[in-house]
DNA sequence: TATTCGATGTGCT
DNA sequence: GCACATCGAATAC
């Protein structure tokens, strides 16, 4: 098997470790016979009470419901009525704390992936935004609360090298904006660019 | 049950 | 750089 999940307690850790620990590895979406892998190269980090920007901060609700489970799951939500965005829930159950993810690099099945995106052209536009991630790998409500150790949509271990990991604020937030909770990493090109 | 609004992307200027 | 599409959950009433 070329792409190995990652073992379910990665997920348990300090959401915010979580979100520097994903940034390199691969996501991995089983898209009937083909398969579509992305390296992630951008996440945002949200942490339950003290973040008011996170979804979760008001108390469990219907649809924040899977930021309550066990770390180690989707939690996909729609936004301005046309778009889905991707999260790795993470910690113990109970706790309400997610990494969004934003960017990724498309390594395989990049031509499903403009397929999906209809009439995007450059490959730099096909996965850099969380949006525009979702679109490409086929990721909607179906995969809400799914494990990310499931057959059709997990996180896999990336490829060993180095690179150096960015720290900002985050991004399209109306509060909560001066956490430095958005992780990416340095010069690469497949990074969302809004400041 | 009515109204508000958002962790966005696109297209036009 | 800016307006806007579009919908369901949350909140107000």
């Amino acid at each position: 098997m070329r792409f190995k999940p990652l073992p379910a307690d990665f997920y348990l850790n300090n959401t915010v470790e979580v979100a520097r620990q994903l940034l390199g590895k691969t996501i991995v979406r089983n898209y009937g016979k083909k398969i579509l892998a992305g390296k992630i190269v951008e996440t945002e980090a949200y942490i339950d009470k003290i973040d008011p920007a996170s979804h979760s901060h008001p108390g469990i609700t219907k649809r924040n419901k899977p930021m309550f489970e066990k770390g180690g799951i989707a939690y996909i939500y729609f936004i301005y009525g046309n778009y889905y965005c991707f999260n790795i829930v993470t910690e113990r159950k109970g706790k309400g704390c997610a990494v969004l993810i934003r960017a990724a690099e498309p390594i395989e099945g990049i031509e499903y992936m403009k397929k999906n995106r209809g009439k995007t052209k450059s490959v730099y536009e096909l996965t850099n935004g969380p949006a525009k991630l979702c679109l490409s790998f086929g990721i909607d409500s179906k995969f809400n609360s799914i494990s990310l150790r499931s057959s059709k949509l997990y996180i896999a271990e990336g490829k060993d090298e180095n690179f150096d990991i960015v720290t900002a604020k985050r991004v399209g937030i109306t509060r909560g904006t001066e956490f430095e909770y958005r992780f990416y990493i340095k010069n690469n090109p497949f990074v969302s660019k809004s400041k």
